[in-house]
DNA sequence: CTATTATTAATAGTATTACTATCTTTATTA
DNA sequence: TAATAAAGATAGTAATACTATTAATAATAG
């Protein structure tokens, strides 16, 4: 017996829903270990194919080209946090908590339950954290904004921006809020690693647990 | 009589200096425009060798490939804005006012008096806003930052972070403030101009002023 | 004011990438 | 069992990201 969980994503973003066959998850499933490894720059659909044993051909079957493979990951991403996110705040009352519980589940994203078999979460926020924001840093941003392609995205922002404003509702920028907090949380798991000059993180805290605090520490300064 | 300013840049960045001779400045000025206009994916150095009409082959000679181009460009772009900091801030005594400038001065970067008749420091900007983050996410990250590769950038936040902990000694995280000044800076710009959704800025105002703004009132929040 | 040296241009070549096309085999379902 | 859809096998192309070599030109040193 197992729990079939279908993400639904946008359907401009895929050729043929990968979910629904065999190779489609092995192609979610390999691109995502694949990417992590070598980075989107030199990942290719040749090396993927090989990987699972497949052809190039076949993987176009399901998606484009490379950057909508990318953008089809992160749209999972986002919904598979706005998932986890509903679920831990539903029988929170107080919006503080809230905001808490959104802000550790943006650093721990990669920690909770898995929820399909196919798809390795940790790596999947890591490829996120490396290569995420270069789905909208594109010539493309508009026409793909248009199609819908961010939506995942815009609408936790949605969903956060709603809390910060319960929280304190004379603030002014509550989108700007939501999104610099993914941004920030992204960003700074990446420098503690990478660029620690960049940062006020120590290199003997954990890294992640870090960031939360930080982000809690701006968050609690901004809304007071 | 021109006044004859040149920038001191790593020079793990370039394999011979570009700032010396007609062509490897013809290579700085004509790779700013071209890589505006097309995004750094679609910039290839055959396209700008047939711009400046040369050939591939002795643009190699000075950068080894597209990715140290766009680091040399990035740190320029870092350079100049710390520069303008400088002169600007000289004469402040007071914090916050420095503060202030220094905000206006990542955004309004584009707009100060042009150093060198060669570098378009508009295009630029729009550049370090797109592209500039794509620097330091890639694989090879740890090696370049060895190399120093970032300098520029760390340079400015370490002075950033300094007024920062003048305006609130007891502010925690002096450092990811700078940062996220910088990143929020290009990114709203970005978003106010491709992804409106993300942010809380209209499109009536005046994009780089909301941003302004917008930085001054989280900067003030977070140092109360 | 030549001779030497450095710089750039011209040309060619290679492995890889990002596809597209076609055809055959295998699986599914009607 | 026939029809249809999915996947595999194979081939091919234009562009990219280089490297190498040789010829032309400019700078400079003796």
């Amino acid at each position: 017996m197992s729990v079939e969980i279908k993400i639904s994503l946008n359907e401009g973003l895929y050729l043929k829903d990968p979910q629904d066959s065999e190779l489609g998850r092995n192609i979610i499933k390999n691109s995502i270990i694949l990417i992590e490894e070598l980075g989107i720059e030199s990942f290719t659909f040749k090396k993927l194919s090989i990987r699972i044993n497949s052809t190039e051909a076949s993987i176009y079957r399901y998606f484009g080209n490379k950057h909508i493979l990318l953008l089809y990951l992160v749209n999972w991403y986002w919904e598979w946090v706005k998932y986890f996110i509903n679920i831990n705040t539903m029988n929170i009352t107080d919006s503080k908590t809230k905001l808490q519980i959104i802000i550790h589940s943006l650093v721990f994203a990669s920690r909770e339950n898995p929820m399909v078999e196919y798809v390795n979460e940790s790596k999947l926020q890591k490829i996120v954290i490396s290569d995420g924001m270069k789905v909208y840093h594109t010539k493309e941003v508009d026409n793909d904004n248009s199609k819908g392609f961010f939506r995942s995205y815009s609408s936790l922002a949605f969903t956060v921006s709603k809390v910060i404003s319960e929280v304190n509702p004379s603030f002014k920028y509550p989108y700007a809020l939501a999104t610099n907090l993914f941004e920030m949380s992204n960003n700074y798991i990446f420098f503690a690693q990478h660029l620690p000059k960049l940062t006020d993180i120590t290199a003997k805290e954990n890294e992640n647990e870090a960031v939360e605090n930080m982000l809690n520490y701006f968050a609690e300064k901004l809304l007071a």
